[in-house]
DNA sequence: TTTCTCCTCAACCAAGTGGTTGACAACGGG
DNA sequence: CCCGTTGTCAACCACTTGGTTGAGGAGAAA
């Protein structure tokens, strides 16, 4: 698993388990004991999904006497949104450019200069 | 790994070299070759990668004579963003409600949390 | 103080991952 | 037809991961 954090953010919402943790800490936070409840596995393996989540920086802990609370820090999400929505995007723009092409080859559409179509967007 | 898709994205994109192939792919198809070209990995590697991509539904591939070309299927993108749009506005409602009862507790007028800059750039 | 609760750390284990090399199937060009 | 190109499959390896159990620290509670 590669360092870096958008690495870590993804990997970290691969598992069910934890996306159901963000799932649930996104109504309001909530301790260790509280997290690791509804699952059928020690408090240990929460702690350290709780730990993943922690070194993604999705979720963040203070303290109130022995407990932990946890928190979600919901700006990591922006991380993952930019990097997708930038790919989709540009993906997007393609399927559309080969429309129009299409288009044109079937004389679907008026023309507006020939040859003119590609590559125009500037970032 | 959990066999539920949105786990396989998750998983697939937690890893830069298949992020970075995504990046290549959403400019344009690419055989496999092409694809491995710029690793320093051998072309079975950049196979294996590939077919995580594939399994995840993030990439198709078809045949010309012995090529493999591979395409970005970027709607699967769509999944994680409703995933992600879901909880990070939940999240998001939840600070802005806090803001309104500390303000009426503080009698103030602005609520403003204090580490909440802004919300959703890129929606 | 002693005890109990909440949580983390450490060691261990089975299963999965990302890489390697070798073999080989499929196909086009001589 | 044989040969080079393209890509996948299979076996193997080091490392990571998600789970376990056991030990123990930090605080409240008795």
């Amino acid at each position: 698993m590669a360092d870096d954090q958008l690495s870590r953010v993804f990997a970290a919402l691969a598992d069910p388990t934890r996306r159901d943790m963000v799932a649930r800490l996104a109504v309001g936070d909530a301790t260790v004991g509280e997290l690791a409840d509804p699952y059928d596995v020690s408090v240990q393996a929460v702690s350290k999904h709780i730990r993943v989540l922690n070194d993604a920086g999705l979720v963040s802990q203070s303290r109130d006497a022995q407990r932990r609370p946890c928190h979600l820090e919901a700006e990591v999400f922006d991380l993952m949104t930019k990097w997708i929505e930038r790919y989709r995007q540009q993906a997007q723009e393609r399927y559309d450019r080969l429309d129009a092409v299409l288009a044109e080859m079937r004389g679907d559409e008026q023309p507006t200069h020939p040859g003119n179509r590609e590559q125009g967007a500037a970032s």
